[in-house]
DNA sequence: GTTAGATAGTTGAGGGTTCAACTATTATTA
DNA sequence: TAATAATAGTTGAACCCTCAACTATCTAAC
């Protein structure tokens, strides 16, 4: 284990950060650019639910492995413009379903261009084996941290 | 680029998002547990400080890639909890020296030992050249972010 | 020398994250 | 059936992040 750098520009915790959050504010500031009002998060949620409309919330936090408080005050995000509507679940009045209004759906088409133009740019001049290679690692990091 | 996956969980933010914040939690749980009462972001200043005590606060927000708003803050946390102290530079009095206080200075042994811990714990079952490929590749994205 | 511009740090606003505590329901079980 | 436990979502606190606006200080240029 003498390959683990704890010099701060080497560190994986550092590394990670620093490239996560880089490709966040790349990606905030092509939806600013086009004009959209919807934070990165926002978007996340709404990728999911734009594979599947009326979701619970619970649903929606296993699926993007955000914290329930999270998708709280994201959907309180949406809600406020009125990109989603929450709707107590009839069955079981616990849950509540996050449907996507009709201005929610328009933004579908535009903002997955946007995203895929902003993954193209940050992966341009990358290998796509080398890609899936790293990936393979970040996918392991992530169940050696979960499995414990 | 027909290689790049929008799906959820394979997407590239995604991943990387997950992977970051995974390891952060997993690393304020280590310090939690071992009764240190210090957060990540502040544990990665102190790092900083611990090579070269009295930086400037700029120099940290450029050495931890950090926003200087955010680099205020996290100084605030530091001197809360009396790990720092600010001095006022008598040359430049526009600029602020960051102290490591003696109980800032203690905690270096044994804060690294538990980051290395950690990372070792995320490396585990990895090959050193995997992951020095994946770290490439992290910085390639990065580089590719930064320079537009 | 005085004014205009650059630089260091702070503050406030709007988001996001986690934890712990809380409310309202639904399920269990004694 | 009545009491207990589990589940879904919300709220408050304490952090972190970014942007824009602000203060104070220093530098440069007229």
């Amino acid at each position: 284990m003498d390959y683990i750098d704890l010099r701060s520009d080497d560190s994986l915790g550092h590394i990670l950060n620093r490239t996560a959050r880089a490709m966040c504010a790349m990606m905030q500031n092509s939806f600013n650019k086009a004009g959209y009002d919807v934070t990165v998060e926002q978007c996340a949620l709404l990728f999911n639910l734009w594979r599947q409309d009326r979701q619970f919330q619970q649903q929606l936090a296993d699926n993007t492995y955000k914290d329930k408080t999270s998708v709280t005050r994201i959907v309180d995000g949406l809600e406020k413009r009125h990109l989603v509507k929450r709707v107590l679940d009839k069955e079981d009045q616990r849950q509540k379903r996050i449907y996507l209004t009709r201005k929610g759906k328009k933004l579908q088409q535009e903002l997955k261009t946007l995203a895929f133009s902003v993954q193209e740019q940050c992966l341009n001049g990358i290998e796509p084996e080398h890609w899936e290679k790293c990936k393979e690692v970040l996918k392991k990091i992530y169940g050696n941290i979960c499995k414990r």
